[in-house]
DNA sequence: TTGAAAGCGGTACCAT
DNA sequence: ATGGTACCGCTTTCAA
């Protein structure tokens, strides 16, 4: 930032009032649209107000009330669709609710979200909806409940923290995959996530910070134990960030001797790389392969095959997040609350079942 | 809006430097990072700010400096690939120089488009990037001008504004599908536009006041024209604004008798729509028609066939937009700018040439 | 109904 | 280097 702005010369209540021949309290009545004011005097203001092109300056008043009108959101990345889709859902109810969005990107980063939660606290938002790249890392949203303003958590809830959570039923949504795979007789079964560990290995859920995803693995594995499967951990596979994460994760599990014979991807955007990925190794869905996406992205209908997936209600995830901010935001006093948005598993035609000459699950 | 909040009981520079004991301006100095301190006093207010958790509100600070250190950004649609990509090019570089964004969703409804300028000009966003609905209506934006805020047009110019452009060459892009199409035998070619008109019916590019659009549409009738095709303007086709709209105007256009052997789709989201209609119908791309969409969305490259696309550099779109802001904000003075980014088309197999034993075009 | 004046939480100028 | 103080543009008592 460099010092030079025009310096602000705005028109301001005073102009106005001058012009009027209104003191400025009077002026400020009619233009803030509050106290009472004689129809006569009305009229002179709002004309001279128009005259002067008077526009007012929304900061100065957030001083004085303590409110700016605005909501702050954090989101992992906009550039994903299902992102982009919730963030669609929360400023259609905002603008509704007469508030305006401001929005930030983590990168999945907590580093960034942390400042971000920063600046967002110091530009005096009413409320924020965040959707936290760490659970395990949220001590600056405790500073945020700290400044009394209402936050919701969004896809990623935290149990500590004690504030409203909007999520999907991710748990269930696992287990459903799960089941609907291991009865097409696959065992091996790998779940493909963004989410990272320091040294890149899975080795239980509690090493899974981001919320959703973490829940989604806890599913997984419950039904694979629930199915007399072992040793399911190994097929977590973590750090699927890039195209060329994704790509080297993919072709080593896939050119290896015990190949898996399903993959989950933990969004659609990784869903559309182990696509790419299978079609230019030569690998055939679901032939060679089945895959089950996480996020029902509008590319996944049109594919050949089309994608089985996890249809998630991601703009009502925004809505209702933004819903329970705005009830917050006018008084609302209750405790927190959960809300867990249905999923829907859409069978398509990127799934089928193992074929029964598979000699290293000849036990089963 | 309520008008119950907690009054804001936060720690002020005031606080810190009683704790301190020192004066607020002092305090102010250290606390702001500006003016010289000396070490010692430097230390005893940092520590007061720590123990009292203080946290600046940058809406004071912004009050008296001129400086929001935001940017307000106005797009058709979040939803839209094309604009979250662009989104994302623009917080990237918003946040390397310091700057924070609003985001708003203008629906590409002029009005909502207006009164979201209203707002982002109420509090005081040092600049805009605008993506205007209507290159028509754009009285609003003069008014930014007025207020002596830089701001720059994204994908949609204006001629008579005068202000900071980029886009892509759209009319290059164009002019390139349409000779390759004609080259390929194709004498009926559709091209599909969210645009509209009050009747739905295209008469003349000026009727078009997206600009990206129009300048399209220029192109593709240009090389009609060129070819020696007349009468196009019948295969100008407006409103594909929902899906609904879209299956309506591809299903009447493809039963017709004299249907298109080619359809060019304005952005990724229509010719996604296409896609699926084709394939719902029973048509088949590319034997019964060719497809070329505008975009090269991610999933354009995995779909049966893969989809023939304008790749439009997103990202740099984003990215070149902010960064002439900033320039702006840091004191550039320079006339207007006028940023045209190059396409690609990106030849997959959605194209096909037209058989010659199409009789209607035996002249050829 | 209207006006005067005291803030809101900073910044910045002018002394000291 | 530090302190005193007048703003920024608006809201909001409190009196008149």
């Amino acid at each position: 930032m460099d010092p030079t702005l025009p310096r602000n010369n705005s028109v301001t209540v005073a102009d106005v009032a001058r012009m009027a021949g209104v003191s400025k309290a009077t002026a400020a009545r009619v233009l803030g649209g509050y106290g009472t004011v004689s129809d006569r005097v009305r009229d002179a203001v709002t004309l001279a107000a128009r005259a002067l092109n008077y526009r007012p300056n929304e900061l100065a008043r957030s001083m004085t009330t303590g409110r700016s009108g605005t909501i702050g959101v954090v989101v992992g990345d906009i550039e994903n669709p299902f992102f982009s889709l919730a963030v669609r859902g929360i400023t259609d109810i905002a603008r509704q609710a007469g508030f305006t969005v401001i929005l930030t990107n983590s990168g999945e980063n907590p580093e960034t979200e942390k400042a971000a939660v920063r600046t967002l606290l110091a530009k005096r938002v009413d409320g924020l909806i965040v959707s936290p790249a760490k659970e395990s890392d949220v001590d600056h949203l405790k500073d945020v409940i700290r400044t009394g303003r209402p936050m919701v958590l969004l896809d990623r809830g935290s149990r500590t923290l004690g504030v409203d959570t909007v999520v999907a039923d991710d748990g269930h949504a696992a287990e459903n995959i799960t089941r609907r795979l291991i009865a097409g007789g696959h065992r091996r079964i790998a779940y493909l996530t963004a989410c990272d560990t320091p040294d890149h290995c899975f080795r239980a859920p509690s090493d899974i910070s981001t919320g959703s995803v973490r829940r989604r693995i806890e599913g997984f594995l419950h039904v694979c134990r629930e199915a007399g499967l072992s040793e399911m951990d190994q097929w977590v596979r973590l750090g699927a960030l890039t195209q060329d994460d994704t790509k080297n994760i993919v072709t080593s599990m896939l050119t290896a001797p015990q190949a898996p014979t399903a993959i989950i991807a933990s969004d659609s955007v990784i869903g559309l790389d182990v696509f790419k990925i299978c079609r230019n190794l030569g690998i055939e869905i679901p032939r060679d392969v089945s895959l089950v996406s996480f996020h029902d992205a509008d590319w996944t209908s049109v594919t050949s095959p089309a994608v089985t997936v996890v249809r998630q209600p991601v703009y009502q995830l925004g809505e209702t997040s933004a819903k329970l901010l705005v009830e917050r935001l006018n008084g609302e006093n209750g405790p927190p609350r959960r809300i867990v948005l249905q999923t829907e598993l859409l069978e398509r035609a990127s799934v089928s079942d193992v074929e029964t000459n598979d000699l290293s699950m000849a036990s089963e």
